[in-house]
DNA sequence: ATGAGTCCTTGATGTGGATCAATAAGGCAT
DNA sequence: ATGCCTTATTGATCCACATCAAGGACTCAT
């Protein structure tokens, strides 16, 4: 399926394509499609040859790893207006690292790997932007690596909560989970009784207030403060 | 002090140097100094403005995070011939993410950050070299991030133990740890006394035989099967 | 409305690894 | 040699979290 000019405005707004000149992002874009995902739907598994990224339009993608036992470890939450799995590319070799499942209906855009590297070839300063988001997720998982083999539980909560929430908010606040607990549970490393208790715990504290998907923050403050000790 | 010739040979073969011109490497040599560390000599820390990258000409080194309480997290140990902090040059923010420690008598070689954007900025194959590097490094954190939330610390001590020797090695081999065995410990995010317990097991179940630094792995197909189940 | 399938919660129990503490063994300076 | 310091080992205890098991709330197809 094919784009529509609100795709390709949406694409463009990403930083991965704010620099191309109008002649290359056109280009890009024949070389792109547009494709709907059903809920848990599974669109691409470790190991399968890469030829392509994706940029997310609409919905919500888990990234996961399988273990030989079957257990899931979600690496990564996308949201809509990110790209992912463009890092594959840049090795030698092909084959996604990680499973690739929407969490609700979503709208995916596959982007031909080799397209974009003939872009990046000629133009060093859509490069120097590539890095820096390489970079950035780098340090992010180093974050993450770092609050793994630092933190307890309760930490982890507290942090993938105020990531979802601006910086500078103070007052109570909701937080609105878009994606199943058990699924939380996976991406701060817990078991979804674990996540249970602790919110529970946290709520007895006086903390947050749990009604469903919807989490209010009671005191923001008090949670960064927590978790900066 | 400033670099022989030989510390700009060891340089010129490090995958992101190999691909520049002769010029620009010159000038890249020009904006380079070379540095002795004692060992434990702390030579960056988190924070510090980070205005230029490394590469490690001998000894080892690692790097580490510090939380509050003044646990240590050792995110990576560099050897020789590898370029560190590299990353960071990409983002906006500068400062390093991490600290830096030689964990032995050590050369290194700062480069200067700024010298080699500007060349990047010229050379579009470069560019997409480095950002090979990225993405290797990238999913090798993924890789560790899954090791630390699915698996156990006999699993982490095994894998580490055979990142160290040949893939396709199958009969006994001995594995030299370079590094005190704490800073193993904290590589694998254990205690030290566990990575003691867990020597010891698997001693007493005929895999390994442990000589203070000289480890042998008496069986590495047994070894394999273990951290692939 | 009935049953089946999720998802979540709650309780009871088990365990891997951390923590605390003591001891040993090897540099290294005096 | 002596004492000191760092590294490593070993035992005892503790705790955060996983695991196992059961039940409740909700949705959806029949």
């Amino acid at each position: 399926m094919y784009l529509d000019t609100t795709d390709i405005q949406e694409m463009r707004k990403n930083s991965l394509f704010q620099d191309l000149s109008e002649a290359d992002f056109s280009y890009l874009v024949e070389n792109t499609t547009r494709c709907e995902l059903k809920t848990d739907e599974v669109f691409f598994r470790q190991q399968d040859p890469a030829e392509e990224f994706f940029f997310l339009l609409k919905g919500k993608v888990k990234l996961y790893l399988l273990s030989v036992d079957g257990t899931e470890k979600v690496v990564d939450i996308i949201n809509e207006g990110n790209t992912f799995a463009e890092a594959v590319m840049f090795r030698g070799i092909s084959g996604f690292p990680v499973n690739g499942e929407a969490l609700c209906e979503s709208k995916v855009l596959r982007i031909n790997s080799e397209a974009y590297m003939s872009i990046l070839h000629k133009s060093p300063k859509t490069c120097i932007k590539v890095m820096g988001c390489l970079s950035v997720r780098l340090h992010w998982l180093m974050n993450e690596l770092d609050r793994l083999s630092l933190h307890n539980a309760t930490y982890r909560l507290i942090s993938y909560l105020l990531d979802n929430i601006p910086k500078d908010i103070i007052e109570s606040t909701e937080v609105n989970l878009s994606i199943p607990k058990h699924v939380v549970a996976s991406r701060i490393s817990v078991t979804p009784e674990t996540l249970s208790r602790t919110l529970k715990r946290l709520t007895e504290e006086g903390l947050l207030e749990v009604h469903d998907k919807h989490i209010v923050l009671i005191n923001p403050s008090e949670l960064r403060r927590l978790v900066s000790i």
